[in-house]
DNA sequence: CCGTATCCTTAGGGATACTG
DNA sequence: CAGTATCCCTAAGGATACGG
């Protein structure tokens, strides 16, 4: 994995891929959790396997309705979020991550391994 | 780590950890890579020891000359990046990883990853 | 309860030209 | 080569009020 490029130092990462594959795919992944709220959003669904809109609405405390139905409408024709609406009254949804969006756990554990480092250098 | 919550499903992850530190952390590093170009300009310097101002530009491709260097001021002054001025002309400018930059790189993996699961789903 | 609909502001980002 | 300096514009995001 690190291979030696001089005699002093080693390549920081070479992730043994196909150089312009692999920027598409960061691209790519970069591309459906851009935005303010997305991976905040899809963290706490991580957490839970369903959550009702307004538990996460009272969860990410300053966003706004529109922010997260449209980040939430985004994930959804992205496929990495399902909503599940109960026919009942008053109304209630559910939203989960589906099996794609699961794939981004692996994401917001390096992130928070990543955010926890940052906070306690020095 | 996956504790049954119903009798039906596990939930998809319980990071065992504080929540609202989780999402604090979570939340400091996804800010230290918001933005359009960020993470591609780490993934870019996570490859060499050492990348140049104008080779950086090349594999970047579309990027401005002004997002460039705004994007790289900011990493910079997050101490994520380090910048090397050799004083010759014509200039040269080396930028590269610092050691907490270094700490992205598992996201970044994580994000190849996950790109490259949602390109091949279907 | 779960959203829409509007209006509004800012800043993110791009194009181009110029400089030490 | 490695940036600055301008100008410009769209869309991301916020506040608020209303609707099924």
């Amino acid at each position: 994995m690190n291979e030696k490029k001089s005699e002093k130092n080693a390549t920081p990462a070479n992730y043994t891929d196909g150089d312009a594959f692999f920027s598409c795919h960061v691209e790519l992944a970069s591309k459906s959790i851009s935005g303010k709220w997305k991976i905040l959003i899809l963290y706490r669904l991580s957490l839970y396997e369903f959550k009702r809109y307004s538990e996460l609405r009272k969860e990410l405390g300053s966003i706004s309705e529109k922010m997260l139905i449209s980040e939430l409408r985004d994930l959804e024709s992205d496929g990495l979020v399902n909503r599940k609406v109960y026919p009942v009254v008053p109304p209630k949804v559910e939203y989960s991550l589906t099996e794609s969006g699961k794939g981004i756990i692996p994401v917001i554990i390096a992130l928070r391994n990543f955010g926890c480092f940052l906070k306690h250098r020095n």
